[in-house]
DNA sequence: GTAGACTATATGCATGATGCATATAGATAT
DNA sequence: ATATCTATATGCATCATGCATATAGTCTAC
């Protein structure tokens, strides 16, 4: 996530807090992965590659797996270097069950914002 | 925000980062404020007095200010406590308008991954 | 008239998440 | 042989937040 780290405004400070390591749980549900190939995948998730920052990626896995929201090992044998691939464990999995309680009421707290702002700048028209 | 952020989850933190400021965005575009009363109205973006932390919101009234988003001054004479009582400015207008947009982003980012979760915990049921 | 409750704002300290820069190293290509 | 790509890791600084605590004026009940 360097420099601008979404294009619609740059300059503007809006990491997703956590919502990596959400969106790695959720990765890992489906399929064991490792930090480098997680990356691309993470673009259905609306990241884009300039704004993904590898050592956040990384240190997010490490943390989780002390976290024993998924465990690791060295993947040796294939091609390039070795790779540390991640596995999501049962505690994993119930901790993203959480998450997406958490995502569910974050968004409509973010709807009812939006629906708020709609109204206010409509009026605010209304009275130029 | 003592405690439990959120009942559903006890214990899990989820804190809203920087959705606070932009709520207050909102609430001055409406009508100027003072950081006490503001809790109030914060409880229709989905905020319960527990959660809320006195000390979060008044210092990101300061910052704010030193932003020049809001600009304040003391309103005397009313009953109680002095009162420091903010009011938008134009660039903190323009701020919340950039918010806005993140917002929305972020929303459709929840959505896409909601979906992706409801799809792979059907796949998991039907494989058991 | 004073003790306690309420309104109101502010700050120090610790923690945790993140960005940026940098380090390391094996594999592949030219 | 050198450059590039894949792959992982870490030190440093900054920022947002939670918790605890400080300060002080106002209001109420006794």
């Amino acid at each position: 996530m360097n420099e601008h780290p979404i294009s619609c405004c740059p300059g503007k400070n809006h990491k997703m807090e956590r919502f990596l390591e959400v969106c790695l749980l959720l990765l890992l549900y489906n399929e064991i992965g490792h930090g480098y190939g997680l990356m691309e995948q993470l673009e259905q998730f609306g990241f884009t590659k300039e704004e993904l920052n590898v050592s956040t990626l990384y240190r997010t896995l490490r943390k989780m797996e002390k976290e024993a929201l998924v465990c690791s090992c060295w993947e040796e044998g294939g091609p390039g270097p070795k790779r540390r691939t991640y596995e999501i464990t049962d505690a994993g999995k119930e901790d993203l069950a959480q998450w997406i309680n958490i995502l569910k009421m974050r968004k409509s707290m973010i709807e009812q914002l939006i629906a708020v702002y709609a109204e206010t700048t409509q009026n605010d028209k209304e009275t130029k």
